[in-house]
RNA sequence: ACUGGAGUGGUGGAAUUGGUAGACACGCAGGACUUAAAAUCCUGUUCGCUGUAAGGCGAGUGAGGGUUCAACUCCCUUCUCCAGUACCA
């Protein structure tokens, strides 16, 4: 019986699937385990060999914890959003949706031949409407947060109105713009747009203008991988910087959550300290420096405030607002001059072409607040805007990058840190003690930085500054192929849909290309952008209700309507009983009960309401009798009971007359326990609210959000919608998320390690914070998969024939990357022959030049020559010819059939379809099975590491599951496993691989495992070991890495059930025990001679035995030994 | 430029905690079986010097230095390659 891999791998994998082997339940006696790998793009070139090898391991570990008895998650789906398809539209006008579509379709295909456990009924994609609804869901969510410093989490914008009409904004700096400060009663005097205005700069995502890369050729804007070298990738037009509106997302208020969160998980400290580097936080102080004769002032960030006495210039980033107003006359045209230079730069050549300084002096000057010494302002591209204060003081003798553009520039540098500093370069250090420094000198400098920061906050010049180099999250992007904001604009005002219309679906557009001013695509169907102008609510035909004529409420939101704001206008006038009432009700004055005013509920707008009891009250005015008002309060009071809300009414009368009496009613009312569906609504939000985000507009015009959601917008909670993939009310229960919690294992690229993985924690942690999940991080530990890198093949060729030759058959005259090359002796022979039609010169020297060869058709190094024929287009006029390893000069006219070699020269690249290195795995796993292509992958090396993919080594993992094969089934005598009892030595073989494995897998070196494997049957086969007893063992331990063999083998011992659920063998010592070792023994470090020594002997013991032996005492030349140093088990070292 | 990672035979890699460097494979060389091929099996394979041979001696983990009885492993300096650097995903 022979191995018949494809056989036997289709058969289990039809057999799997129909009887839903890899379906998962979120609901299990057994303990959860959740295994995610980061879920791929889709890309139009399919699958690489690159792609499956963190598929592969995660693969591995799930099926091991499930044979471990684990309830495993291991889910897989698809982000499929994305540039790519976009482009891709934009060149054939095929619809992203429908290319995504087909591409999924491979991927899937190609996943599923490789053998992987999904359970395909949770997969996710990111473009799937029903995915994105929720993305657009929680965005609403997080558009009505803002992050409160003092509970240090996300909260409500409803809590912060309420802070904001009690106190104004005292406690609560705007993180937006700091200059934003009112009290209570300018809070309260704010008309609707100011509120939503000021309201936007506390939100977590909110709007403002930013720099983006605007190529005016194209009429977009560029993603930084569009732009090469300040032009356009497509086109090489010219890009600039240009500033536009867009969404953020307010990850720096996160900033000191992310770092500290990264104190509870298991990531790799090279990833800790990436995400650590990447959020960068800095202790500093800010402070101002006068700009002389003007009342302008420029604040500097400094890190270091100790050096205030040795800033020799200020440099701004030439984007910094204030270049414009100090610029003087005489330098006005050289400064416009650096900045539009600057425009074309990106913020990578900024930084990274240091050799080359840049700048341009302002003709300002600052003061320095100490000494009073005057300081010449500058711009520089080295310095950005995004950061910090986007200023710095300039120190040359302590900070490098300053000191260059000191002495380029000629600037006068002062040394206040004396010998430490030597002319030639800048010295950091904190170690010196301070000269020249003021009321600092004498002092060390590390003991300077708290005195000088003391000072500069005691004489007001300045403050102490926490800063972080990660800055708020762009969120925006002008494409189409994206989430489309749930976001209409009225008056400048952005209005949030109702959470029930969502998913608002991308609609279909004609042309991918870019809108008008740079917009998105979607800004060109101009029917979906305009909504319909707001009329007054009268004219929308809304009902009236409350106390006074002035509120109408729209029904509700299926339509692009807007209502009024009135609340805000009820909140300012009160009515007297309404005040009165407020008086009583407000700063918990009731046993401690919160209550709002006017705070709106899903299109009701109550008087008064205390949603931790769900009580609300209203106060009745005449407007009520009316026979239409009546109906429809009606309608509300039933709305409001099917939620599980309470009403108590108070006449105008009660109220005016009688306040002690309602107050005792409300107190009342207040302490008896309801009965309600609380937990649900709960559940949905934490405020007991069913949306917080009630229809809100202003009139005029009307206009949905034309950008969309960027990449890491689906991929920052994919986890989440995993667990329950299919809900239609809910992103993920409550339930399913607190069953599976946090992922236990995450497998994917350190490609990554900062945004993404920030982004899902972030969002995680607002999630955690609104209460919607009950964990904080995302990812319990991380592994990072290495890359593969592809091993390209290439040849050369002379430029003006198709003449193609081996790697060795040409001598670089000059060098082969200039495109030069020199015939040797033995060929110009026979060459000169072939190139009789072209005018040589007598040195025979061509240009040439290399190009890729697929590696598909290279084995090794050796091209396959007549593969390759069958790709030439045979019609064109050039002639065709190999010149061979050997100077075999081949014509490509026929086939070949001689022995000469052709050699390809081998580079490492990274894998892609243009560079025609990659290689498809399903052609791997038709010719060697899926098996051996899961093993191959894993046996390349650590899964960490990256290295380049070479295909020549399966065969080796080939034929080990062959002889694993044998040792069950002879190809001629059939079957010869047996059930004869296992001896102590095949016994000792098979705990030993036990250990091996279980070790292995669980610290994730999949590599070593497979080489044990290797080496167990290896040895079962030299001792010709057929028994049942050991193999089926060894089976389960195979059936992670090789699930279609082992089960198939599994099956053939006449096994019943699958061996997928089969109980993971136990790891006996007892089979492993030793008596004696081989020692090593070393004299001075070097081993010299091996001693069969017992495990138990003791030092004594040991230096007598050592020095009987005559290896030894040949090495010791009659000398007594220093010392002898025996480690246990180890081995032992003689110093002579 | 900054941040992180890697560098070990002809190749991929192993050496888990400072304790026999090169496991396991690929490749290559030789051999067995075969009319032949495939498949399979056996032997050898870090490099240099030396020896008919068994063996012996020396060098050796990018380079240079250090700590230690002992360093691929720890420390310092340095070189090269890979990844990320905020609109690729």
């Amino acid at each position: 019986m022979e191995y018949k891999f494809n056989e036997i791998e289709k058969k289990w994998q039809e057999k799997w699937k129909a009887g839903k082997a890899y379906k998962v339940s979120n609901d299990s006696l057994k303990p959860k385990f959740y295994v995610l790998d980061m879920f791929p793009y889709p890309s139009g070139a399919g699958l690489h060999v690159g792609h499956p090898l963190g598929y592969i391991a995660s693969d591995i570990y799930s099926r091991y914890k499930r044979l471990k008895g684990f309830n495993v998650l291991h889910p897989m789906g698809f982000d499929s959003f994305g540039l790519p398809a976009e482009q891709y539209a934009i060149e054939t006008g095929q619809h992203p949706a429908e290319t995504t579509k087909n591409n999924i379709a491979t991927f899937k295909a190609q996943l599923d031949k490789i053998g992987f456990c999904y359970d395909w009924d949770r997969e996710v994609k990111t473009s799937d409407p029903n995915y994105y609804r929720w993305t657009q869901f929680i965005f609403l969510q997080i558009f009505d947060s803002w992050y409160n410093r003092g509970t240090n989490k996300a909260e409500r914008i409803a809590t912060l109105t309420d802070i904001f009409s009690l106190e104004g904004n005292i406690n609560h700096v705007c993180p937006g713009d700091k200059t934003i400060v009112f009290t209570e009663d300018e809070w309260n005097a704010f008309d609707y747009k100011e509120e939503q205005e000021i309201l936007m700069a506390y939100r977590l995502t909110f709007c403002a203008y930013g720099e983006v890369n605007w190529c005016e050729a194209l009429g977009t804007v560029l993603a930084n991988d569009e732009v090469v070298n300040g032009v356009s990738e497509r086109g090489g037009y010219p890009v600039v910087k240009k500033k536009m509106r867009q969404w953020y997302l307010r990850i720096t208020d996160y900033a000191d959550r992310l770092l500290s969160g990264l104190d509870t998980v298991d990531f790799s400290d090279a990833m800790k300290e990436m995400q650590k580097n990447w959020i960068g936080k800095s202790q500093g102080a800010e402070m101002a420096f006068k700009i002389e004769g003007s009342v302008l002032d420029v604040s500097v960030y400094t890190t270091r405030p100790d050096t205030i006495f040795g800033v020799d210039f200020l440099v701004l980033a030439p984007e910094h607002e204030l270049v414009s107003h100090i610029t003087s006359a005489e330098q006005k045209e050289e400064i416009e001059k650096y900045l539009t230079y600057v425009k074309s730069r990106s913020e990578r050549e900024r930084l990274s072409e240091v050799k080359q300084i840049t700048g341009c002096f302002t003709g300002a000057y600052a003061v320095n607040p100490f000494d009073g010494k005057l300081i010449p302002i500058w711009i520089a591209e080295y310095v950005l805007a995004g950061y910090g204060t986007g200023a710095i003081m300039a120190v040359p003798c302590g900070d490098q990058r300053d000191f260059g553009f000191a002495k380029h520039f000629n600037i006068p540098i002062t040394n206040i840190i004396g010998d430490y500093f030597n002319g030639e370069e800048a010295n950091p250090t904190k170690e010196a003690t301070l000269q020249n420094s003021g009321f600092l000198s004498g002092l060390l400098m590390k003991d300077a930085i708290g005195i000088a920061s003391n000072k500069i906050e005691e004489l007001g010049f300045g403050k102490r500054q926490i800063n972080y180099r990660m800055r708020d999250a762009g969120f925006s992007r002008q494409r189409y192929w994206g989430e489309p904001f749930p976001i209409i604009w009225s008056d400048g005002i952005a209005i949030p849909l109702d959470a029930e219309e969502l998913p608002l679906e991308l609609p279909h557009v004609d042309k991918y290309g870019p809108g008008p001013a740079g917009e998105g695509p979607l800004a060109n169907i101009v029917d979906w952008v305009n909504l319909s102008p707001s009329p007054s609510p009268k004219e929308m035909g809304a009902q009236p209700f409350g106390a006074r004529g002035a509120g109408y409420v729209y029904s509700t939101s299926s339509e692009w309507n807007t209502t009024i704001p009135f609340t805000k206008d009820n909140r300012k006038n009160l009515t007297e009983a309404e005040a009165i009432i407020w008086h009583e009700v407000r700063n918990r004055k009731i046993d401690g009960f919160k209550f709002r005013r006017q705070h709106p509920i899903a299109g009701y707008i109550p008087d008064f309401v205390c949603l931790d009891k769900k009580l609300i009250i209203e106060i009745d005015g005449g407007y009520h009798e009316e026979e239409e008002q009546k109906k429809f309060d009606a309608a509300r009071q039933n709305w409001l009971a099917e939620n599980g809300f309470e009403m108590i009414r108070f006449t105008n009368d009660e109220v005016e007359n009688n306040i002690n009496e309602v107050v005792k009613k409300i107190a009342d009312k207040l302490k008896e326990e309801k009965v309600t569906i609380e937990s649900e609504v709960k559940r949905i939000n934490p405020e007991g609210l069913h949306s917080p985000l009630p229809w809100r507009g202003v009139g005029g015009e009307v206009k949905r959000e034309t950008s969309t959601m960027p990449g890491y917008a689906g991929s920052s909670w994919y986890f989440l919608r995993y667990m329950d993939p299919h809900n239609t009310v809910e992103f993920c229960d409550r339930k399913a998320s607190d069953y599976w919690g946090q992922v236990d294992i995450y497998i994917g690229g350190t490609e990554h390690a900062v945004g993404h993985l920030l982004y899902s924690r972030m969002w995680t942690k607002i999630l955690f914070d609104l209460g919607y999940i009950g964990h904080d991080e995302p990812f319990k530990k991380l592994v990072n998969q290495g890359m593969i890198q592809g091993s390209s093949r290439f040849m050369y060729r002379i430029t003006f024939d198709n003449m193609l030759w081996s790697q060795n058959a040409i001598i670089p005259s000059i060098s082969i990357s200039s495109g030069w090359m020199t015939l040797t002796t033995q060929l110009q022979d026979k060459i000169s022959e072939l190139l009789i039609n072209h005018d040589l010169d007598s040195s025979l020297t061509f240009q040439i030049n290399r190009s890729h060869v697929n590696v598909n058709i290279v084995d090794g190094v050796e091209l396959d020559v007549n593969e390759y024929r069958k790709g030439i287009n045979r019609n064109r006029p050039a002639r065709d010819y190999f010149i061979m390893e050997d100077g075999d000069i081949i014509s490509l006219d026929e086939e070949y059939k001689g022995t000469s070699k052709f050699i390809c020269e081998v580079e490492t690249e990274k894998m892609s379809k243009s560079k025609y290195n990659t290689v498809n795995p399903d052609v791997l796993v038709n010719k060697f099975g899926a098996d051996t292509f899961r093993m191959y992958e894993m046996f390349l090396g650590p899964v960490e590491q990256s290295k380049p993919w070479d295909t020549k080594g399966i065969e080796g993992v080939h034929r080990f599951l062959r002889k694993l094969w044998r040792l069950f089934f002879d190809d001629i005598k059939g079957k010869v496993w047996n059930e004869e009892k296992a001896t102590d030595a095949e016994l000792k073989i098979l705990h030993r691989t036990i250990k091996k494995i279980e070790e292995d897998t669980e610290r994730f070196s999949f590599n070593t495992a497979v080489s044990t494997f290797m080496i167990c049957v290896n040895e079962l086969a030299d001792v010709k070991c057929h028994k049942k007893e050991v193999l089926e063992n060894v089976l389960i331990l195979l059936t992670p890495y090789a699930p279609h063999i082992a089960e198939e083998l599994w099956d053939a011992l006449g096994n019943e059930g699958s061996i997928l659920d089969a109980a993971y063998p136990k790891f006996d010592g007892k089979y492993l025990i030793e008596l004696s070792k081989e020692y090593p023994i070393s004299i001075n470090g070097k081993v010299r001679a091996n001693i069969n020594m017992s495990l138990d002997l003791q030092q004594a013991d040991v230096e007598k035995l050592i020095l009987q032996n005559e290896i030894v005492q040949k090495w010791l030349e009659g000398k007594d030994p220093k010392k002898i140093i025996y480690v246990k088990n180890k081995m032992v070292n003689v110093v002579v």
